[in-house]
Parts: C-alpha cells; sequence; structure tokens
RNA sequence: UGCGGGGUAGAGCAGCCUGGUAGCUCGCAAGGCUCAUAACCUUGAGGUCGCAGGUUCAAAUCCUGCCCCCGCACCCA
C-alpha cells in the first residue's frame, strides 16, 4: 500500500463574540479551495476548523444576552457549522474550545509548562477597566495631558483606570526570540505570503515580553488544573486547538481518551489567518510550540481584508456583509469564485455588488456560461447530438495544447495564488471561444461534417478539462458543465488519458445557461 | 516620531521577491461573424510605471532620499 501524501490545513477559530460574516466566510472558502485542490490531486487532506469560546469578552455578550456562555457559544457555533455547509465548505473537523479532548491537552500543556519552567507565576500589572474588565498598557492609556489620569480607551466607556495588580502566570516568550528569528531565516516559507515577514521578523527583534498567560478576574475559560482559581488566557488556549485536535497527547499527560492521530497530521501544512491576528500565530503559537517539544507548521498564511464598498468594515458602521445575501442573489458558487478573482489572495481588496455584477456577467456568463451553450448547441444541431469516440483521440490538437496550462494552474494552486489560478484557467477559456471563432464551425457543417465531429469532440474534451479546473472554486457548477458534457462521474482530469476515457460517443444536449442574465428589475 | 501597506492608461488592478519589448479586466472607438445568454472575435486610441538621484549594458522591478494616501481607538477574517 503506498502511502498518500497528507496535507494539513487549518482555518483560524472564529471567535463566537458575534455573527460570521463575510471575512470568515473568505478565510474558510480560501481553506476549502486549497483543501478540495489537494484531494483532486490525490492527497490526504484533512481540513480543520471550529470556533473560540473562552474568554471575558464572551462572559460579557452572553450577559449582555441575558444567557449564559455555554449556551451562547452553542448558538454562534452553529451558526458558523451552519454557514460552512451553506458555502459548500468540506471540513473534516470542528473542534469548539470548550470540548473536553481540548480542554484537558491544553491543562496538560499548561502543567507541563510549569513543571519545565517555561511557564512560571508572577504579577501582572497593568491599567484595569472595571467596567470593561480588560487592562490596557502604558501606551494604549497614556495620562491626560497634565495629569495623571488615564481613562479606558473604548470611546464607549472611557471610565477612570485603576492600576491594578494581578497574581498570573507567564510564559516565557522572550527566551524564544532567537530561535525563531532562526527558524524564520531557515525557513523562508514559514511567514507567507513574503511580503509580510518583514513585519513580523521586525517586531521580534524589537524584544519579546514574557506573557500572561492566566487571569484570576475571568471566570469563563480552561481552569489551571494545579491552581483552579486561575483560568488561561484566551489565545493561550485558542491556539492550541491545532494540534489538540489530531488527538495530540502532551507529555505527562494520562490515558489517552480518543486515538492519537498527530503523528500522521502534524505538523500543519499551513494555517490560514486573517492579517489582524498574524502575531499570534506567527510568534506566540510557534514559541508555544518549540516550548512543548512539538514540530512547527510548515507555513502560517496571512491574507488581506475586504472593505466594503470603499468602507472598512466594523461594528460601529454596521456595514458587514452576510454572505447569505448575496449568495442569494448569485449562488454559492459564484460568491466563491468572485471573492478569489477580485483579489490578490494576501492583497486587501474591496468588496462591492457592481463588481460582482460585472463578473457575473463578463468572466461567468458571456466568457464561460456562453461557451459552453454554443459548444453543446452546435454538437446538437450539426451532430445530432452524438459526438465521435475515443477512436479521434488522436486527431485532437486544440485539447493536448490546453493541457499544456495544467503545469501553470498546479504551480499558481500550490503557491496559493488563487486568483493566479483563476486568471490562467479564464485564459484558456478565451482561447476555447477564439478557437470556435477561427475555424468557424458554421461553415465548415456545409463542406466538411468530419472536420465539424472532431472540432466539437476537440471543444467537448477541452471544457471538460477546464471544468475540472475550475472545481475547487465552483464545485456546484464544476458538476453542471461537466454532466452537460456527458461526464458521468466528476473528476479532475491532469492526463489525456483521463480527460477521453469515458467521453466515449455520449449523446450531448443543449445546455441551459449557466449564468443566466438577470431580469431588470 | 515609530510600524506596516499602497501610489502602474478614464476606472479597478496584476507585474516588483528571481532586472531585459509595460500587461489584464471593464469602459471607449471602428470593424468582423452568426453556433451562442444583444453573445463571440479582430483592430485601435489611451501610460514620463508618485518625484529625484544612484547601481547596471539594461530599472515598474534593486539601493538612497523625498512627496502623497490608507491602517495601527472600539469592533474585526
Amino acid at each position: 500500500m503506498s502511502v498518500k501524501k497528507k496535507f494539513y490545513i487549518t482555518t483560524p477559530l472564529y471567535y463566537v463574540n458575534a455573527a460570521p460574516h463575510i471575512g470568515h466566510a473568505y478565510t474558510t472558502l480560501a481553506a476549502d479551495i486549497l483543501a478540495r485542490y489537494h484531494r483532486l490531486k490525490g492527497r490526504d487532506v484533512h481540513l480543520l476548523t471550529g470556533t473560540d469560546e473562552h474568554g471575558a469578552k464572551i462572559e460579557e455578550v452572553a450577559a449582555a444576552a441575558g444567557i449564559e456562555p455555554r449556551a451562547y457559544a452553542d448558538k454562534i457555533a452553529a451558526q458558523f457549522s451552519e454557514l460552512w455547509k451553506h458555502l459548500d465548505v468540506r471540513y473534516d473537523d470542528f473542534i469548539r474550545t470548550t470540548e473536553e479532548r481540548h480542554v484537558k491537552r491544553v491543562q496538560a500543556v499548561f502543567e507541563h509548562l510549569l513543571s519545565t519552567g517555561d511557564i512560571y507565576k508572577g504579577v501582572y500589572k497593568g491599567y484595569y477597566c472595571v467596567s470593561c474588565e480588560t487592562y490596557w498598557t502604558e501606551t494604549e492609556a497614556p495620562p491626560e495631558e497634565k495629569t495623571e489620569i488615564r481613562r479606558c480607551p473604548n470611546v464607549d466607556c472611557r471610565k477612570k483606570l485603576t492600576l491594578t495588580e494581578e497574581e498570573s502566570y507567564f510564559f516565557k516568550l522572550s527566551k524564544y526570540e532567537k530561535p525563531l528569528l532562526e527558524h524564520y531565516e531557515k525557513n523562508p516559507d514559514f511567514l507567507l505570503p513574503r511580503k509580510r515577514a518583514t513585519e513580523i521578523t521586525n517586531f521580534v527583534k524589537d524584544g519579546l515580553r514574557d506573557l500572561a498567560v492566566s487571569r484570576t478576574k475571568v471566570k469563563w475559560g480552561v481552569p489551571v488544573k494545579s491552581d483552579p482559581k486561575h483560568v488561561i488566557y484566551v489565545w493561550f488556549d485558542a491556539l492550541q486547538n491545532y494540534i489538540t485536535a489530531t488527538g495530540y497527547r502532551p507529555p505527562g499527560m494520562e490515558a489517552p481518551d480518543e486515538e492519537d492521530k498527530s503523528a500522521a497530521l502534524w505538523p500543519a501544512d499551513i494555517h490560514f489567518v486573517g492579517k489582524e491576528i498574524y502575531r499570534f500565530h506567527a510568534v506566540i503559537w510557534p514559541a508555544m510550540l518549540m516550548a512543548i517539544g512539538a514540530e512547527l507548521p510548515k507555513s502560517v498564511y496571512a491574507h488581506g481584508w475586504w472593505t466594503v464598498e470603499g468602507q472598512k468594515m466594523s461594528k460601529s458602521k454596521g456595514n458587514f456583509v452576510d454572505p447569505k445575501e448575496i449568495t442569494r442573489e448569485y449562488g454559492v458558487d459564484v460568491f466563491r469564485y468572485f471573492l478569489f478573482r477580485e483579489m490578490p489572495f494576501g492583497n486587501d481588496g474591496d468588496f462591492s455588488l457592481s463588481k460582482i455584477e460585472d463578473r457575473y456577467k463578463a468572466e461567468l456568463g458571456n466568457d464561460l456560461g456562453n461557451l459552453l451553450m454554443r459548444i453543446t448547441h452546435m454538437v446538437d444541431k450539426y451532430l445530432g447530438g452524438a459526438l465521435p469516440g475515443k477512436s479521434h483521440r488522436d486527431k485532437l490538437t486544440l485539447t493536448p495544447s490546453v493541457l499544456k496550462a495544467a503545469d501553470a494552474i498546479d504551480e499558481a494552486y500550490e503557491a496559493v495564488n488563487l486568483q493566479e489560478a483563476l486568471n490562467l484557467i479564464w485564459v484558456q477559456i478565451g482561447r476555447l471561444n477564439l478557437h470556435i471563432e477561427e475555424k468557424k464551425p458554421w461553415k465548415m457543417a456545409k463542406e466538411d461534417l468530419e472536420g465539424v465531429r472532431i472540432l466539437l469532440f476537440d471543444l467537448v474534451s477541452s471544457l471538460r478539462i477546464i471544468a475540472g479546473w475550475i472545481s475547487p472554486f465552483m464545485p456546484t457548477v464544476s458538476t453542471k458543465i461537466q454532466s452537460a458534457l456527458g461526464v458521468r462521474r466528476t473528476q479532475m482530469a491532469l492526463t489525456p488519458n483521463e480527460v477521453l476515457n469515458g467521453l466515449d460517443g455520449e449523446k450531448i444536449k443543449k445546455a441551459p445557461p449557466l449564468f443566466p442574465r438577470k431580469e431588470k428589475s
């Protein structure tokens, strides 16, 4: 038995303090698209997502909603999993940080690090806002002019802060400053995209301070086993999910409750994160792994942010885009397509309805949808729906030439350059449209029917390949195209044989529009 | 002050890491075709690649300086 190459990919664990929006959808879809591609390549893919449910913030919003944190988290976590289902995301595991499997392991890691000295007890000093239950640093909450009074930086609060001391456990982050820098240098693919690496490197070079990893004022969290009045800091807890979800057994943990699959899965191949949580994933998380003695993920990829109609998304503006609103209008696949065609993965971009509409009409309707329609209509009109079979494969010219793009597309996928993958695919779609124009089958049909048969066979084979390439982005559309072209089982075609096998004298019917023009409203 | 991102045709953007005819989409102009969702194809107009130096046979791309825009308060992928 050959061992398949594994590919372990993660999304962040989404914080359950608010309902999911386009940003969450973007990260998760990116992971799903990459996961689907790697599955098609035959890899053993494991896609992990989930929710982060602890911390003062959750206590707060739950209290505001008049329910227990647990019940609140249940509600929001369900919204996330429903959205993933709606968006056709195929994840292999959904972990919630409140689950027993996670909590036990986080506690075990904490105790282990206490024993090695990487976690020690100290005193946390900071400016505390009683109302917000938050500590602020000197720089975050500078004193007002000519006074010593510091106020809460939260504009809705602005209450006076008090200098407070709290017993706290600390993680020796400072110890890992040099090892981290060495790791970045030795592994240029660790911090992705490359242009963001400088930011992290500079941050670490400026010096790392030990991190307070427990709280006594917070109740909703993972208690420290040996000192239960302390609750583990939410980030220190949450980051560990990537490895706890594999069933990893930390040193010193008692009898395992489930199969430890970490040997097969860990290290993760790629963590997808938004740029605002990049530091946690590029600095603290690797340092934690070093402390535990576990391998580091192969890469941490920070993507950019969406603005909406030119404006930053924010709660105060209330302009979050609800993915369901967009999919109601355009369907799931168009939404998936748009997000990754519109902006280069890793950059920032702007989301707007007029841009979706433009791409829907031009790229999807005119380029791709119309292509399928004209091809199937011609097969019907000129050949009565009957395509020639495998015996004609030697006569194909377009198909082998389209297949030459496979390497470049693969490279784009492998480099997580999702926009480039789509660009390359659309170049091929353009070639098909052009090919029809040049060969003029409507003329050919009058003098050379055999030529038309081969031409259309060539076009159908080529479009089949293209349908396979787009399937990670638009799984439903891909299936529709393939079944319209007589394919019985959806598959990605990587070699000419795969393309041609199973395409043998099928009857092809006129296809309806894939992306119908919208009625003017 | 500091950190980061950005300034490329009318608009929106890629290219910059790994220098070598400036590219894509939309829009605009003219033409072609009719299999097709008024779709498809061709051609064209339109750019001192923010500014100024430097390195080089050669710079949008590397280096230095400067100018302008955005983010670094809560929320937040």
